[in-house]
DNA sequence: CCATGTGTATCAATACAACAATACACATAG
DNA sequence: CTATGTGTATTGTTGTATTGATACACATGG
């Protein structure tokens, strides 16, 4: 994997650590990243991105503490080898928590539900 | 307005003094709280919460330096009077980091748009 | 005047994130 | 063996954010 496809935003209210962490564990449960997937060096990543290689790491040990990555000794962090991809029910709960946020968010803010997801549509299909 | 319509958690990521603001601002902002309508008092607020005064009076302070609440010496604090509802495009825009956010994180899950769009449809309606 | 109700200024305590600079253990290429 | 590449443990420092405890200024009702 390219360490330049994370997107990593220093000055955001969520830390870098979990930035990382939450960006490779959506990546490896979708399939996107597969087993056996190495990973971008700490050194590489941090130099990209101007951050401290210890944040780094700490990413990736958080990351191999769910079981989603193996360390191999010597050489670099992989894509744990008993990960598969997970189907798409298990993959919609990692988005409950944010779909619920919004939810209440829109209602707060009286829009029509109709709004809302039409909006929504449009933001899916230009990452695409 | 009654002090048990925000909903406040204590434990969650996001500091309690921000859950008011963003609360308060959308439902200042949709008109559900009208110009003149008075916020219940610090006290009140903490005390129902478990939380410390001082973090309620922050959240009002950076509300009125926003100029959405307006403060009564000696009483409390209240709806400004020269803020009214504001349209739904301009309410739409408090919404559209979330939907940016739900959107990346639904393309790294690699989720169907239209998986995603129904389930959000649910919520939307439930809450009504 | 006094009791009670407002919000808040001030100071302190705590936790957390990130960085910096090493040093170490391991594996591979030469 | 050596050089270079992995990740990581360690220690210390810095900056910031969040929350809390206390005391104060103001307004109102009696």
């Amino acid at each position: 994997m390219d360490a330049s496809l994370l997107t990593i935003t220093p000055g955001a209210a969520e830390p870098i650590y979990r930035q990382i962490v939450e960006q490779l564990r959506r990546m490896i449960t979708s399939g996107q990243l597969p087993p056996g997937e190495s990973l971008p060096s700490v050194r590489d990543v941090a130099g990209r991105h101007a951050i401290n290689p210890m944040t780094v790491s700490r990413a990736y040990s958080l990351l191999e503490g769910e079981g989603l990555l193996e360390r191999l000794r010597g050489m670099g962090m992989v894509v744990a080898a008993t990960r598969r991809a997970r189907p798409a029910g298990e993959r919609m709960s990692l988005l409950e928590p944010r779909l619920h946020d919004l939810a209440r968010a829109a209602r707060e803010l009286e829009l029509p539900a109709s709004r809302v997801l039409r909006r929504l549509g449009e933001l899916l299909e230009d990452g695409e």
